[in-house]
DNA sequence: GATAGAATCTGTAGCGGCTACAGATACAAG
DNA sequence: CTTGTATCTGTAGCCGCTACAGATTCTATC
């Protein structure tokens, strides 16, 4: 039951259709039985498998990542320690990240405050980007 | 004076060589004149350009707002405020970037001490995926 | 049943910003 | 002159989609 086209898939999901096949095509989400017409017909295990994706990609896993932790969500062994490494080097990854975009944050500010204090005839950004 | 091939700039420039070459093709770096056997070879300016270019990268700007800082770079006129502009909208996409990012953090965070806080039988990374 | 309009189909190509080859040629040092 | 490094061109690949085009199928109304 509940049955549905890849259109109200996409709806349920927030995921393009596109994207849907897209997975399909790179063996993330299993192709799904056809009507007589060819067009693809979903359940809901199908829903549930793409809004894992969605959320594991939310979270930026890459699809990759994704892949594993859908297989090993498909185990049933003790696999939280697994888990955890993943989603551990995860959030290293988007700390590296959030400590660039901080030093970015600082210089872009800075270089603009810069800029409004002086007269207008030069600027200070296009310096600051020139010199080292 | 300074005169260098490919390598030399790469180096002083750390930028990548096939990186160098790219930014040519795209127009965004003028071909350099050539030695009699076809290699290319740069003085400053194009020096300086590629620095302008790659500190306006590590900045965050995508390479046709480099380009257009560069022509700004290029104008005499006054120019200040289209510069802030840009430089305030590349703020506001960075700071778009950091909020997602420390969403991110935190739900990372919280997903793993669930994790170590319970028995290792079921893993509630996998579930906080699995449910809305 | 006919028909209109929406939904879906396949396949291919493009995005940004590089990076990685392969195979040929040029240059610099001894 | 030889050896070994540097550079040359051209093409294809990476990620994660997105955007078409042109053909088909579904659904709702009459």
């Amino acid at each position: 039951m509940a049955r549905m086209g890849i259109g109200a898939l996409a709806r349920r999901t927030g995921c393009n259709i596109e994207t849907i096949r897209y997975y399909e095509r790179i063996g993330l989400l299993p192709p799904p039985p056809r009507s007589a017409g060819g067009h693809r017909v979903y359940d809901e295990n199908h829903a549930g498998r793409l809004s894992f994706i969605r959320r594991g990609r939310a979270l930026g896993f890459p699809l990759d990542h994704v892949a594993e932790l859908l297989g090993l969500a498909e185990d049933d062994a003790d696999i939280c320690a697994d888990v955890r490494t993943l989603a551990a080097a995860r959030l290293g990854d988007v700390r590296a990240k959030l400590r660039d975009l901080r030093r970015l944050e600082a210089a872009l500010k800075e270089m603009i405050a810069r800029c409004e204090d002086e007269g207008s005839s030069c600027c200070p950004i296009l310096e600051a980007l020139q010199e080292p």
